[in-house]
DNA sequence: TGTTAGCACTCATGTTTTTGGAGTGCTAAC
DNA sequence: GTTAGCACTCCAAAAACATGAGTGCTAACA
């Protein structure tokens, strides 16, 4: 087939705009009347018989409209999709008060961007690759139990109880205090290995097995860090949109974000995934979640700097309003960025 | 009308417990089948007319079979229900390791419990009501920074991260570690005034503003537990139930799961109307969330001793099978006692 | 007096038929 | 290359019809 002539383009888009808003085929009459290059039904109709051959649309069933196939989708948002000057349009009512708690601002972000958007949204908390320790305190709760303290670069702050199996002195602890920080400052927690603990817990004599202990505390810490907080909201906007609210679909759709470890993937994937913009469209079998196969995913990864990022995504249907999804999420990026890092 | 005779409760059990069962409108005919009470579907039908105008069954429409008023599954809870003999029947599967992370445990509960039970569920973190402060510690984090660690009584730990404005000597840290100690160890934070502010500030001379944010700390400490987290699951389980999964039914009950502000509110209820067994059963209407009202939910109350407490909770559709779970739940609540208390 | 058989009636549900209309492909004319 | 016209297809909604479960009532029976 010879390639795609600025009338097709046209037509082709023309059809893809108006199946986004009706999520009905669309017919030959419709895009004659609704588009300004004035060509007749019939007209239309061989040209979108061209585009059905290239792929670019299909029917549901012979004598019904068109719309678009997943490459379609693709060229539209590749291509088509006119470059809205970059108007940092406020997203209204977003109002979020510098509340401190970072986990409060996340739920507020993915539900206003949900009740926006109506869209299934969600956000994953900033990853902390950066684990190197910058301080460690021991303190005495009180006789037989100490709080360790660990806080890693990003001030990270994470807190233990150990028990002690007998009393230990003020000055003991200030010592501990004072070979674990020497030993420890600046180091990835990830490269702590067993010469390090052995050759700690020697110098450490008497008290050897506090060490162990608080390295156990430590290896939490990380480990806490590891598997990613993810937050949601609006699943059940797909109820919105018949095409996706048969009660099969909605149930395996709705569980994937009630049980969340498989959005942990989705997230871990798009940020392998990274590109130029960060801003990464998933249309229908790209996703890497088999549930999502009739949906679209538009994901974008937010920066904090020294390597703390995080994933925003918003799933729908195919026929999403994709010029506007990518408009509010490249928004909501730079409100992100310059709310946390002036925090 | 007359009382209830003993015919009459056993054809209304019977009527409900078939109910129950298959989630149609049940007729005189199957009753009179599948009952030992040897008695024509007519007289059945006598019966049950009777039933209707007393209230406890009634028909969708005419010419149909009875289903059971909400007025009926609560005679059923309170008085019919057979008392099961108290098997402590293991919770298959349930398999709880012992997770150091409480979340884990939680999380892995509401899950196991939702996926044996069919049902949604939902459980709040055991909030600790005590909230007198044990331990507070200054340490220096840099040099213009401190972070606060506040552990209050059951040994609930956190801590925030304080900017100075000039630096501060090591000398005047410790020193105010030691004030703020000997004032508020032991003080519920609640109880933290003005009067007492003002006089530490005092006491604190030049260093007055950080005693400020320290207490600032403290009161968001607070104020984190007051919100209780809650872990649900199996929200989408509705949809095994046709009287609940038309579209708009589930979107916004699923909504409500999803939310969890409403849930925070529905245990919050639970924990004020305490009763004697810890297990209550609300059907319909007496939910106090609205968009339950074509749901029974079951909750119960576990302890942790010290008025440390949470709730565990099941909903589902009216016709649940209550006595499955009001057992479930007092199986697994006797499961977390001995589980948290022992750790 | 309580129980039962019988019968006419109701109404939700399911199936089949009919109809209307939107949309297509093709052809012939412009 | 574009357009009008026409026959054809097929879905969706409406209509028509059949089915059957269930009821209420009455009259007969023990």
């Amino acid at each position: 087939m010879e390639q795609l002539d600025g009338r097709k383009k046209k037509i082709l888009r023309a059809i893809i705009k108006t199946y986004l808003e009706t999520g009905e085929p669309v017919g030959s009459r419709t895009i004659s009347k609704f588009t300004d290059l004035n060509l007749s039904s019939a007209t239309i109709r061989n040209e979108m018989s061209d585009l059905e051959e290239m792929g670019y649309i299909h029917q549901p069933h012979t004598s019904a409209g068109r719309i678009p196939s997943d490459k379609g989708y693709r060229l539209y948002v590749d291509a088509l999709m006119a470059e809205k000057d970059e108007e940092i349009a406020e997203i209204k009512g977003l109002m979020i008060e510098k509340t401190d708690k970072m986990e409060k601002v996340l739920k507020q972000v993915v539900k206003t961007l949900a009740q926006n958007t109506n869209y299934a949204t969600l956000i994953s908390a900033p990853s902390f690759s950066d684990d190197r320790l910058k301080f460690i305190q021991l303190s005495r709760l009180n006789r037989l139990q100490l709080v360790v303290v660990v806080v890693t670069a990003g001030n990270r702050i994470r807190n233990e109880i150990i028990d002690l199996d007998e009393q230990m002195s003020d000055d003991t602890i200030f010592k501990l205090n004072f070979l674990l920080n020497n030993s420890l400052n600046g180091i990835p927690a990830a490269e702590i290995n067993l010469g390090m603990i052995a050759q700690l817990k020697e110098q450490a004599g008497e008290y050897g097995s506090v060490v162990g202990s608080v390295l156990d505390a430590v290896a939490n810490v990380i480990q806490v860090d590891e598997d990613l907080e993810i937050y949601t909201s609006g699943a059940t906007n797909i109820f919105k949109y018949p095409e996706l609210s048969d009660s099969s679909k909605a149930s395996e759709f709705i569980s994937t974000f009630e049980e969340k470890q498989q959005l942990v993937d989705l997230v871990k994937e798009t940020m392998a995934d990274e590109e130029s913009t960060g801003i990464q469209v998933y249309i229908g079998d790209e996703a890497p979640i088999k549930t999502m196969k009739d949906c679209s995913v538009v994901t974008a990864t937010y920066e904090l700097g020294e390597g703390i990022r995080g994933t925003i995504g918003i799933v729908g249907p195919k026929r999403m309003d994709y010029e506007n999804v990518v408009d509010s999420l490249k928004v909501l990026r730079a409100q992100l960025d310059t709310m946390f890092r002036k925090t």
